[in-house]
DNA sequence: GGATTGCTGTGACATGGTCACAGTGTGATC
DNA sequence: GATCACACTGTGACCATGTCACAGCAATCC
């Protein structure tokens, strides 16, 4: 991973703004700071596990599986890891057990445009690609919380292209499915009103919390990264959503007071 | 490709509307119409040609030259045709040798955003994907001037990929090639400034133009489409331009007047 | 308790998108 | 060659969104 160290040592607010224009979202620095630990601080977990939530693994052969078990490294990596940054390179193919990734483009600004995200039993085109063809990657990934990975190193890949038919198979569905995710994700970024959009993903997140009422944990600027928008615009929105009673805002919290308000909110 | 039947009969200024609304660009009205020739009006060109500028082709064995000679249907396509709408599926993969193809999506306004284009030498990989995977386009596609194309088909293709190296090669190419395209265009789209960016789609043009001096033959909603904008936004910015006398505009026609200027109404 | 940093709020302003229409050039048709 | 239909362009008003420059407050750490 070709990039700067992370300049934590600098605590100015100039600081801060310098490191979030490099690409370092503040999420990186929640908890203890990663300075020095990407991709090094790691535990071995079950293989065998995250493996199976493949279909090119379930579908292939024994002596497929069994090369799988001996050559992929099962690895633990902290919230907040950059997995691959933007211009460089992957070594390997990430196949995630527990967690999810979060692949962006960022500004030279601050701002940043989610592509989309990587969960248990998907992969990552950039990585694929980047891994099978010795491409530089065109955008930036980070664990968007404390995952459990297997890493296939790229020769292997390389090698089940060959022979593997499930893998060909796995490696195209994985193409289609993204292909189809960032289309739709830019279609919605470039006609899509903001309210609107704003709404459905705070009733996603609300749908997923378990807390009562519905609860989200997020800042402002953590959802205005999702929406491939600015900080202040999610802020405005929120509050008028707030004034208008939907919903209930505290410190990095967002509270759902009422549904049926909020989804009036799209105008 | 299951759509509409052209509605050329309604001449009227809200049918002209409609037709725009269901994704029917007006440059498929330039010259005659198309009604109900999509497709259907083809003539054999020259096989060999076409499928010399694919590097599979190239690399490939003896054998694989038979096959793609004996199984490849050479057509020409005139401008304007729909080679792939969206929700529909292909049945096989194009190869161009002459000519160029847009892909876009479109929304139900009229607003387009135009993904990439596909020249000679190249392949879409929605085409590929859809092919391969008989999956449903995400988006739409046309010929923006005559074509002459190869078709395979799917099936052959499918059979490649499970024995021909380079027919693999090729497919993973094609695919890194165009999510990079995606990625840095969605990027531009998304942070880009738009007088920037009409700025620099003219200079590219001007640059490709052979008549001196320079001139450009484009309406400004097909500008506003390649840049993802609405037709009264190129409007403004180009009256701009000429009013700094960087241009010159006529109906249809951009012609240049002094280029420096031009790369100072960058801002 | 004070310093530091992160998170949020806000006003002013610039840019870009939408809408509704008017005006104009051009080729087709009578 | 007059008319017509239509494609193309111009425009003003208005709204949505993005940008910038701060200010205030909360949490955390010494």
């Amino acid at each position: 991973m070709n990039r700067p160290p992370l300049p934590f040592g600098d605590k100015t607010r100039a600081g801060l703004n310098r490191r979030r224009a490099q690409g370092y979202p503040p999420e990186i620095t929640v908890g203890k700071t990663t300075e020095g630990e990407d991709m090094d601080r790691v535990v071995f977990s079950d293989k065998l596990q995250t493996l199976s939530r493949y279909n090119f693994f379930k579908e292939g052969s024994a002596a497929l599986k069994e090369e799988a078990m001996a050559k992929a490294v099962d690895v633990r990596v902290p919230s907040g890891t950059t997995l691959f940054d933007r211009g460089g390179r992957c070594s390997g193919v990430a196949l995630i057990g527990k967690g999810s990734v979060r692949v962006f483009i960022a500004n030279e600004a601050g701002r940043e445009m989610t592509l989309y995200h990587v969960g248990p039993g998907q992969t990552c085109p950039v990585n694929l690609l980047s891994s099978l063809l010795d491409m530089i990657t065109p955008a930036k990934a980070v664990a968007e919380c404390d995952l459990e990975v297997c890493m296939l190193p790229a020769a292997q890949v390389k090698l089940w292209m060959e022979d593997q038919a499930p893998v060909r198979r796995f490696v195209l569905q994985a193409m289609a499915t993204r292909l189809v995710d960032i289309m739709s994700h830019a279609e919605e970024v470039n006609f899509g009103r903001l309210d609107r959009r704003l709404v459905d993903f705070l009733c996603r997140r609300f749908c997923e919390s378990t807390s009562r009422p519905p609860t989200i944990v997020a800042t402002h600027e953590r959802i205005a990264f999702e929406l491939s928008t600015a900080r202040e615009v999610v802020s405005r929105l929120l509050r008028d959503f707030e004034r208008h009673g939907a919903v209930d805002l505290g410190r990095g919290r967002i509270t759902l007071k009422d549904v049926e308000l909020l989804q009036k909110m799209r105008d």
